[in-house]
DNA sequence: TTAAGTGCAAACACTTTGCAGCTCC
DNA sequence: GGAGCTGCAAAGTGTTTGCACTTAA
């Protein structure tokens, strides 16, 4: 089952339209990786309205299908794990690029036992690590 | 050293006054620990100009002396591990109240062992942990 | 057929900026 | 005394909303 139909049956499964606009941003989303609203919005304009675009991501993010990347003052939308395989973030204080850490299954196991405990329910987390990737050290460019 | 006097010599370090505004921030976040800048503004409204604010803690946070918290669309600020001992953070879908997940060394171990060879410097991350508090859950509060 | 979704434009909230006056050093 | 900082008000962004029209079911 290709991932847009996996979208069809969840927005079905939910009750809401199956639209050519939510499949659009879904498409741009899986085509763009991690991206800005801005991006995302030049990557759809003018067949898909910003209002819309809002409202599509508001929705995939009670779904569970969108998530959003912390990124310093701004953040990034990208699919989720349910479309996504799980993963940690590295981005880059220079430009913006951001990596896959590699996968490490113990960690997902030590940050459960570091909440166990605490009387919280339907855990979710979102470890974000930043640095300056080689280029922009050879730029020189400097955190403050 | 007093947290204030150890912000006065940062701010003298980096050739920056030490002015009644900047200190009133930073009073105020301690008193108030995370908190969103609305919160920030209210308590030092009408003494510190908004303007003020946003531009102050847009200092500290170049100085290191202030972090942002994602915290699902919105942000809260919180002194930084400068003044504050390094620490990840729980925070409740429900109401947004933020607990202080317990220590754990070697999770900061995998951390920077899963991001090493990625070529990245400067390292830095934020573990950010969502759940459901106590209080959310017996009150029904549903997850979409 | 009709409830739900979309585009458009206007409203709204949050953040930044230019400038004149005030403070710190 | 002078550079740096603040308050104020106005300008920018980014996001949401009301309404008439269109589309999926």
């Amino acid at each position: 089952m290709s991932s847009k139909q996996e979208l069809s049956a969840l927005l079905k499964k939910h009750k809401v339209s199956v639209t050519s606009a939510r499949l659009a941003v879904f498409e741009a989303l899986s085509r763009l990786g991690p991206c800005t609203f801005a991006e995302l919005n030049h990557e759809l304009s003018p067949s898909v309205n910003r209002a819309s675009i809002y409202r599509t991501i508001k929705l995939f993010e009670s779904l569970g299908v969108v998530h959003r990347l912390p990124m310093g003052w701004k953040y990034k939308l990208e699919l989720s794990d349910l479309f996504n395989k799980h993963h940690h973030h590295i981005s880059c204080a220079g430009c913006g690029q951001i990596s896959v850490a590699k996968e490490d299954r113990q960690i997902e196991r030590l940050i459960l036992d570091i909440t166990s405990g605490a009387g919280y329910e339907h855990l979710s987390h979102s470890l974000e690590i930043t640095g300056l990737c080689a280029g922009c050290q050879s730029k020189g460019y400097r955190t403050a």
